[in-house]
DNA sequence: TCAAAAGTGTTCGATCTACACCCATGC
DNA sequence: GCATGGGTGTAGATCGAACACTTTTGA
């Protein structure tokens, strides 16, 4: 990778992908081509010439194959002394002929032990709707659940919280953005995603009757699954007027 | 400014500082010191050896005189090429003199006129309890209210309104961490306060009962003021017992 | 005793919570 | 019919807005 100028220095865009479904909450997490614990969030860096947001968009297809997804934005984070460099001499110990067959020039070495500052972005997909690709520099890409999320690089596993606090603030006015469900949902698995989303459960009757207040569902056709009960109705989310 | 690498590239911090008094909201904006409307919030750049809320706290103290500030975060900005290169071109055309008596060397009129990311922090203080120093790089340094505010260059006006809707975000919870009251404060004095922050009036009586409601306040001593009504009592926000 | 401002209470309505009741569906 | 689950309604609690009442102060 010819860093020099390529990217902005120093700065860079970690992704956490929450995928959903059947009532679990996934974490994408891409496991590096060394043998040990590196599991790391999908990350990368700036171009030159593009946006941070269009950045975050490009890293995720590049790293797991993810494309046109919506991310948000959820914090920067340059606090502590976040720096590559114990986690590359690490790698060079422990893995001396992985790294060293990377052949990687010194001065890439170097760029990448800079100490970083990243900006965090998250998103939240159908698991069953996407496939992650794996890509040269992982040797694994797995939907880890989140209440077991194996060990992580830096503080990825703390990004990984701040982001799902950012996601439940206001998730109703998101889900929109994001792509979790079928086009056509019962009321029953918006409420299924909710209370795994948030860990906690709701009221059937009351969920209800808060999601058709919120003013952003069309109610469609019945859905006849076979079953000896009321057939459940079918909604869609309301395309946005403004 | 030798900016070898003694700071981080491309990525900078502006500082959005509220300042209040007597029912007026206002910001501090340094002019540049050249002929023009060139207004700019206080900015700068992040050491490599700094924390980013460190650096921001720093490039506040070092363009504004304002120490110990606690400064809060409220986003990243880097969609549009947002690039000094424009403005610096102008600044030399319309202030030949100067800026040529800056004798900037080619190396940092480059480094300056890149293409920069910005963290934005803003914060809120007392406007009788802080004296904005007049730094070399700037004309003049002034409050200016919140309504009339002048031409400021890049994107810098719009900052300052989204850093105002991050302040307004749950502002009980962040004033204890401002400077931005007496220590101790009648309900009135604070109601002033959350008024002109929100730019709206509140029910004096239905004030009260909310904010003594969310026990962050405690009462202390009555203040008589030798008019001829009920003495009002002075608060103070409690120690955070975490 | 009075005006002014501060403190407290009361009413009303909206909203949330828990629960109950009705409906549709296939056996 | 009946069990099963989906849709809707309702009583009680809770919260906030608007307003009324009481208390304190110095003249």
């Amino acid at each position: 990778m010819n860093t020099n100028k390529k990217y902005i220095d120093q700065l860079s865009i970690d992704c956490v992908v929450f995928g959903y479904t059947h009532n679990q909450l996934k974490v994408l997490v891409p496991k590096l081509d060394f043998e040990g614990d590196f599991w790391a969030l999908p990350g990368g860096f700036i171009l030159q010439e593009e946006g941070i947001d269009k950045a975050a968009q490009r890293i995720l297809e590049d790293r797991t194959g993810i494309k046109d997804i919506f991310l948000e934005q959820y914090g920067v984070f340059g606090e502590v002394p976040r720096n590559n460099l114990d986690l590359l001499n690490t790698l060079r110990a422990t893995n001396e002929d992985k790294f060293s067959a990377l052949k990687l020039k010194d001065y890439t070495f170097e760029w990448l032990s800079q100490r970083f500052i990243s900006i965090g972005y998250y998103t939240l997909v159908d698991i069953n709707k996407v496939v992650p690709k794996l890509t040269d520099i992982d040797q694994s890409i797995d939907w880890c659940d989140i209440k077991n999320l194996p060990n992580m690089i830096l503080d990825h596993r703390k990004q990984v919280g701040k982001a799902l606090d950012a996601m439940c603030l206001n998730l109703d006015s998101k889900l929109l953005g994001f792509n979790v469900l079928s086009e056509k949902f019962t009321m029953k698995e918006l409420q299924h995603l909710y209370e795994t989303v948030y860990d906690k459960s709701f009221r059937r009757s009351n969920f209800q009757k808060k999601m058709l207040d919120l003013d952003i569902l069309d109610r469609q056709e019945k859905k006849f699954t076979g079953a000896a009960n009321k057939a459940p109705y079918l909604y869609s989310f309301k395309q946005k007027t403004n």
